[in-house]
Parts: structure tokens; C-alpha cells; sequence
DNA sequence: CAACGGACCTGCCTGC
DNA sequence: TGCAGGCAGGTCCGTT
């Protein structure tokens, strides 16, 4: 479900509640997510303070005063904010219990999501040490994009969805920054000019502002931490758009499964 | 190496 | 109405 704008309005949801709170417990109640849930979670964060929440990729970052707690909420995991004691449902695996009355409830159907342990230094994490750079830093550009792509005949649309590539590039936005970008899906990336590069690069970066500014995109059930849903649906230009018209060329919009995933293109604008 | 496919798991929708 | 099959916003890992 939430690609990098979804985790972005989560966490700006969540952030104000947990900065400067303090963690009473920890309640697991499914430790089987995609990996175990270490009890070092929970034996570390019991009683400790709460300093913020970052974001890498589609990584969240629970930092404590006693080292940082790593979120992934997979394809269908959110957070909402409840009182403590509300009954969980099948699908609340977790609960992170603020002393101040309230609790932070993860919830995962899928239970694709994770939670770990990142110690002192979670960058340095297995999952978080190779991936590239966020697609907002000054590192992320055009250039960048053309050298990691040297050589390269993957198609365009699998590279950018690489997580050594950019940071948090979902199936959604990648269709939707090729498709501004003008750029065929099925590219091989190796095959793409410097500047078309640094049009894609400008291209996922304002896709994704607007998407945050909306609150994320809502196709089914993403929800922020106080249950709304996020509005850039209905600006989406390419994904789940299969047979209605483009809104540059009025040609239709057609589907393809390139890498095992749903890809979404006009034929006629994107080449 | 790069590229590909399978794996993890549940819910929802479609078509017979 | 029931059921099989396909599909879903992620991404790691083992195999070519």
C-alpha cells in the first residue's frame, strides 16, 4: 500500500505524539511479521523517551533516548493513534503504549511489514546501509541517475523501483514520473540520455511533493494516523488508468506487467 | 555482477 | 450463493 508519500504523511502524522513521549510498554501480539519482532524492541523501549521519527525510504525511525526502533509497513500495514486499552482487532499485531494514555496501534493484514531493532546507529542496519539516496537530497539528480545506469538494459520502470537506485520509489510514482517525464516504461535504462535523466529526476521529485501535500494516495485503504484518507488519486495520470484517455494526447492509457508489477503508460507520449 | 522469479500473507473482486 | 483464480501500494533472497 504506502509507498515513500504514504510513509511520509504517516510519519508526519504520527511524529507530534511521539516526540518527547515516553514508551510505558510495548505489546506485541503477532511477533511474525516478514521477520520476528526481536524482543530487544520492546526490553529496550519500555520506559524509555521518545526523541522523533524519521524517515528512510519507506523505513520509519522510532528513535528513542535508548537507541532507534525500525518500521516497514509492507503493502498493507498503517498506524493509528488509540486509547490505551482499545480492544485490538484479528490484524493489530503491535502496540507501542505512551504513558500519557494513548498508544501507537500498528495494523497488517498482510503482515509484510517489520519491526526491528536499529540500535545507536540504525543507518548503518542491513536493511537500511545500501539504499540510495533520498530522492529529495542534493545527491539524487540526473547525473546520478545516468551513472547507476551505465551498461544497464533492465527497463527503466524496474530500475527506478530498485532501492539502491533512489530511496522509496513505489510502483505508483514510478509509473507516474515516466509518464512526465515522457519517458516508455519499458526503456532500458542504459539507453537514456543525461537529459532526459534530469527531466525524470525533477519529475519524481514533483510527483512526490504533490503526493505528500495531498496526504498520499488512497486506491483502497491507505489511511494517515488518524484514519484519512490521502487525495492524490484522483491526480493520478497514468496508474490504475488502463483504457481512459491521456491527458496530454487523449490516446488511450495502457497496462503492462513489466518486472512482475502492474506498469501503467501512454504509448504516444512516452517513448 | 545483473536480472529474474519465488517467497512471505490476507482480502477483495471477477467470472463461472 | 459458492468457489477458484487473479490481483494488490514491498522488497529480500536464492538461482540463473
Amino acid at each position: 500500500m504506502p509507498e515513500l508519500p504514504e510513509v511520509e504523511t504517516t510519519r508526519r502524522g504520527i511524529a507530534p505524539l511521539v516526540a518527547g513521549a515516553r514508551i510505558e510498554r510495548v505489546v506485541v501480539r503477532e511477533r511474525r511479521l516478514r521477520w520476528p519482532i526481536p524482543r530487544q524492541v520492546e526490553h529496550a523501549l519500555a520506559g524509555a523517551a521518545m526523541l522523533g521519527v524519521r524517515r528512510r525510504a519507506k523505513y520509519l525511525l522510532l528513535e528513542s533516548e535508548r537507541g532507534t526502533a525500525i518500521a516497514h509497513l509492507g503493502m498493507s500495514g498503517s498506524f493509528s493513534v488509540v486509547a490505551a486499552g482499545t480492544e485490538p482487532d484479528v490484524h493489530d499485531h503491535y502496540d507501542l503504549v505512551f504513558d500519557g494514555g494513548t498508544a501507537l496501534r500498528f495494523t497488517d493484514p498482510r503482515k509484510f511489514g517489520s519491526l526491528l531493532w536499529g540500535g545507536r546507529e540504525p543507518l548503518r542496519h542491513k536493511l537500511l546501509a545500501d539504499l540510495g539516496p533520498e530522492p529529495f537530497s542534493a545527491e539524487f539528480s540526473g547525473a546520478w541517475l545516468k551513472e547507476r545506469s551505465l551498461g544497464r538494459r533492465v527497463a527503466v520502470k524496474s530500475f527506478l523501483m530498485m532501492p539502491a537506485v533512489v530511496a522509496g520509489m513505489g510502483n505508483i510514482y514510478a509509473s507516474e514520473a515516466l509518464y512526465r517525464a515522457g519517458i516508455h516504461p519499458r526503456r532500458a535504462a542504459g539507453r537514456i540520455a543525461l537529459s532526459r535523466y534530469e527531466a525524470l529526476a525533477r519529475a519524481i521529485r514533483d510527483v512526490l511533493s504533490e503526493a505528500i501535500e495531498a496526504g498520499g494516495t488512497t486506491l483502497r485503504d491507505f489511511a494517515d494516523a488518524r484514519g484519512r484518507p490521502g487525495y492524490f488519486a484522483q491526480r493520478l495520470d497514468v496508474y490504475d488508468r488502463e483504457g481512459q484517455s491521456c491527458r496530454r494526447c487523449g490516446s488511450s492509457i495502457r497496462r503492462s506487467v513489466i518486472g512482475q508489477r502492474a506498469s501503467y503508460y501512454c504509448a504516444r507520449c512516452q517513448t
